[in-house]
DNA sequence: CGCGCTGCGCTTTTT
DNA sequence: GCGCAGCGCG
């Protein structure tokens, strides 16, 4: 609904004149939320007594404030121009207001001596960041060797700073010399809380005639991991009967964490230390200080104190945000806003607690914050609860429809107790419910999708309504949202080529595009000559695996490839480079510009050279660091984007597509930021450990034990498709590929095959490859049939850097077998293996653990391993790796692995020839790799 | 029917 | 690395 016209419903106008006392408003998808709070600012405006500097209305996103304020200005007696410094922004903005103004000495109160300033930089770019917290890292780590034995546990430290953020966001920050107020107490866990869980998964299932699911999960205790010597045995952990034995709850939770923790307490504080002298602040660290100061300097606070405060979209706050509020308000004029069922930003700190159980935190944290002074000086124990209901946006079938979002089970462990989750029903007040649910599947999803898109342009049945009459659809009423950036782009990308007009609003994983790619591959070939961007650049140009493997191997690129790279070379700058590679692909449209602008403004901060080019995309791919990139497609375009990007939206059609049996959801909790070390070698390191008895402890069985007992959530996955489904204003189209998952076969909604019909449309013809290339036979031992060594996957893999891992049960037999362990061959592959390793004569063994320094930028690199496993004769050593399938791992990975171990057992035997070759079970023969000099491989680490 | 083993697939984003 | 589903065995 708009603003200027309508008058508000019955509980609206109670929320509006409402407004003094504590409020807690239950405002459902599309209940006219915007239009009730603007207006209830509006009148608390009105008072004489009362301006906009006295009232806090915090939103979630800059844009959000912005249309707050446009909307404002529509009904109130203030201009754009009163309302331009008002405090209607987000809690990030107020919080960087105060600390400019008030916050010089901030820091002083945690004991560090340094102070923020006019100065002080905001870093908004997350890689910028991960670059600083490296640097800092490495610093650390040389500084503090009595956290050594944690420091090696890392694997990746950028895990450390999701950690502090975590911390920060819960309000636990450290001081020079422990924790800031009771801040330790969320650091030593809760026993009962963990016990209730542990019971929870330990009940035995089915009556008790079959073992607990922790019981169950546990049958992999101890496999693929290395523990401490004092780690008990598999049958104590599990015991005998259906459950794990109770004491287990308490072997595994209590445990000496004073290390741990005080390692935790040094990284961050130490790091709060670091940004302060680089003078930055993250913006976790932006609440941190300003909680502080308001914590501390109670003048100030009264000072600041807000006589009416708003919170718009509450279940997105956080813990400190809450108590942000809590402190920043002067009188108990607040309300907050919101809907727990759209509650979908866990991973950026919200909790939905904040609203779903607003009453008992509201007391907790307010006793909290008066602990040592009086900082909520108001009673907070009469909360007015508002309920809106009055739905504006979809029909009542919609609405009907989008609930059974809450309460479908997920999966054979999970079930909804339906009376536990409260819902508000919504009523429609739309005139017209001609509405269509309906659900598709085909294994070639994006067609599908397409062709149910075509199906729904223009056609009666899908007919819709606007200012109380039903049209026909067009393009632009259509969106379809997706669960993930990538199924996106793929739809988009198979849009362009079926001349769809389809455009994707949201953040563009920019790197990963293609244009980015293919200058990734140009710069490598400058830079290195680099087989990895030639095949990029080939496969591109058409060209089939087999014959860019050939063309690799005998070198002979294409002459209108090396005239075009000569020409490049003849470039001095980067970004003439760019736009070279850009307009010989014709790259002309909205990813290109964005790509150019961006290193473009890069290069001027900094002088980038090629190589510090590719190392920026390379990152830019690693991390998907996204912008916003508008491709303004046609004004009658379907739109594609995100459920997350969609919050807040609504379209007449929505069809929710890629509901395909992924697990969902992704995995929560997100992972220990003291991890394991990087599982190379893990399985060498156990043979090794078992054939020498040197084994390299790093595991911590208690931890496997803990991991396990966490039951998986999957609330939020409801809400997702919650509000994914009120967006809908008419019809509903779910659509899967391959197999449709648990939560779209529990919809009551028919699944129904749906073939995709998209011949009438015009495509273009697939490129002609511009060269023919005759393939040599593979050598190899007779009887083998040849295969290609390049998978379709290879180079997305290679790109995306997947593929890493190497375990296999063939390499496994291989290497027992060679070992001298007595090992039956169980299947064609094994027996391969067997014949390979019988027709050669030597010494097969499993080199000892080594560390392969590498020089790079200055730092030492250290990779640590346990050699693969190495055949030995008198005048040659052989490194030998097997593999069965190349599909999930990229040949280029498999040589970067071997060069590691070529060099490493190259140093080992300095008097023989070194040779390394991967052995492919499947079908295949053995081929040698030509490993990475030492060099190449700095490159790449 | 219960249990253990094996193969498969694998992430959202704002300040 | 990890959960889940499918399968074979007891």
């Amino acid at each position: 609904m708009t603003d200027t016209d309508l008058t508000p419903n019955d509980r609206q106008e109670e929320l509006i004149e409402s407004i003094d006392g504590l409020y807690k408003v239950d405002a459902g998808a599309g209940t006219g939320k915007t239009f009730a709070v603007t207006r209830r600012y509006a009148r608390i405006v009105e008072q004489e007594t009362v301006t906009p500097e006295d009232v806090l209305l915090v939103t979630f996103t800059d844009n959000a404030a912005t249309e707050m304020k446009e909307r404002i200005v529509l009904h109130c007696q203030y201009g754009m121009r009163e309302l331009a410094d008002a405090p209607i922004q987000t809690f990030h903005s107020l919080c960087h207001d105060i600390l400019q103004e008030h916050g010089h000495d901030a820091p002083t109160h945690l004991g560090i001596d340094d102070h923020i300033t006019g100065s002080t930089q905001i870093i908004e770019d997350e890689i910028v960041e991960h670059a600083l917290f490296r640097e800092f890292f490495a610093r650390f780590s040389d500084a503090h060797p009595e956290h050594e034995a944690l420091l090696k546990i890392v694997s990746d430290e950028t895990s450390l700073l999701g950690l502090i953020n975590k911390l920060a966001a819960k309000g636990v920050f450290p001081t020079a010399d422990g924790w800031y107020r009771d801040g330790e107490r969320h650091l030593d866990g809760d026993f009962d809380a963990f016990q209730s869980l542990f019971a929870e998964v330990n009940e035995p299932q089915n009556g008790g005639s079959k073992q607990s699911r922790l019981r169950s999960k546990l049958n992999d205790y101890g496999k693929n991991k290395l523990y401490l010597p004092d780690a008990p045995p598999k049958d104590e952990i599990r015991g005998s009967g259906k459950q794990i034995p109770a004491s287990v709850a308490e072997r595994v939770f209590e445990e000496d964490r004073s290390a741990l923790k005080s390692f935790v307490h040094d990284i961050y504080y130490k790091y709060l230390e670091f940004a302060l002298s680089r003078n930055y602040l993250n913006f976790g660290f932006l609440q941190l200080f300003a909680f502080v100061l308001l914590w501390e300097d109670h003048e100030l606070r009264e000072d600041i104190a807000f006589e009416y405060v708003m919170i718009d979209e509450f279940q997105d706050s956080s813990e400190i945000q809450f108590k942000l509020a809590l402190l920043l308000a002067s009188t108990d004029n607040i309300c907050v806003v919101g809907d727990w069922k759209q509650s979908i930003y866990s991973f950026q700190y919200a909790e939905v607690e904040n609203i779903e159980e607003f009453d008992a935190r509201l007391t907790r944290f307010a006793d909290e914050l008066n602990d040592g002074a009086n900082r909520v000086s108001f009673p907070v124990d009469d909360v007015e609860p508002i309920r809106l209901e009055q739905n504006y946006r979809s029909t009542q079938t919609i609405l009907d429809f989008s609930e059974e979002a809450l309460v479908t089970s997920a999966g054979k462990y999970d079930s909804v107790d339906e009376s536990e989750v409260d819902i508000q029903s919504l009523s429609s007040n739309s005139e017209h419910d001609n509405t269509q649910i309906e659900a598709i599947q085909h294994d070639d999803e994006h067609e599908a999708v397409l062709t149910k898109i075509q199906e729904i342009h223009e056609n009666p049945e899908y007919k819709i309504e606007e200012d109380g009459e039903l049209r026909l659809p067009s393009y632009g009423d259509i969106a379809v949202f997706t669960r993930t950036r990538d199924f996106g782009r793929e739809l988009l990308h198979v849009a362009e080529q079926e001349e769809f007009p389809m455009a994707y609003e949201g953040g563009v994983e920019l790197f990963r595009t293609d244009p980015a790619k293919l200058l990734l591959a140009w710069l490598r070939i400058l830079e290195y000559d680099a087989d990895r961007g030639w095949a990029v650049v080939l496969e591109r140009a058409g060209y089939t695996l087999d014959e860019i493997k050939h063309i690799l191997d005998a070198e002979s690129y294409p002459d209108e490839m090396l005239a075009f790279r000569d020409q490049l070379t003849k470039l001095d700058t980067v970004g003439g480079i760019t736009r070279q590679v850009f307009s010989k692909y014709g790259y002309t449209g909205a990813y290109a510009d964005v790509l150019l602008n961006t290193i473009q403004s890069v290069h001027s901060s900094t002088t980038l050279t090629r190589g510090d080019l590719i190392r920026f995309i390379e990152r830019g791919i690693e991390t998907g660091s996204t912008h916003e990139v508008h491709t303004g497609a046609g004004t009658d375009s379907v739109t594609v984007q995100t459920i997350h990007a969609a919050k807040g939206l609504e379209y007449p059609i929505v069809i929710l597509a890629n509901m395909n049996s992924g697990r969902f959801p992704p995995r929560s909790g997100g992972s220990s930021p003291v991890s394991y070390q990087d599982p190379i070698g893990l399985r060498q390191r156990k043979l090794f450990a078992e054939a020498h008895g040197h084994p390299h402890i790093y595991d911590n069985w208690k931890m496997d034990v803990l991991r396990r007992c966490l039951p998986r959530d999957y609330d939020e996955e409801r809400r997702l498709l919650y509000v994914a489904m009120t967006r809908a204003e008419s019809h509903l189209v779910f659509s899967s590929g391959e197999d449709p998952n648990t939560f779209l076969e529990e919809l009551p909604v028919e699944i129904t095959e749906y073939p995709p019909q998209l011949d009438d449309v015009g495509r273009p013809a697939t490129e002609q490859t511009q060269l023919q290339v005759a393939i040599p036979e593979p050598e190899g031992p007779q009887g083998y049939t040849p295969h290609s060594l390049m998978s379709d996957d290879v180079f997305e893999d290679v790109e995306e850097g997947r593929g890493t891992a190497f375990g296999t049960r063939v390499h496994e037999f291989a290497e027992r077998y060679a070992l001298g362990e007595d090992m039956t061959p169980s299947n064609p592959d094994e027996q391969n293996v067997q014949a390979l390793l019988d027709s050669l004569s030597g010494e097969f063994r499993v080199e000892e653990e080594v560390y392969l320094p590498l020089s790079v930028g200055g730092d030492q690199v250290t990779i640590s391993g346990v050699a693969d496993l190495v055949h030995v004769l008198p005048d040659r050593v052989e490194i030998i790796d097997y593999k069965t399938d190349l599909g999930r791992h990229g040949e280029s990975e498999y040589r970067k692995q071997l060069s590691v171990y070529y060099h490493v057992v190259a140093d080992a035997y300095p008097d023989r020839d070194i040779t390394a070759s991967i052995f492919y079970t499947n079908e295949d023969t053995r081929r040698e790799i030509q490993p990475l000099s030492r060099a190449e491989l700095e490159e790449i680490v």
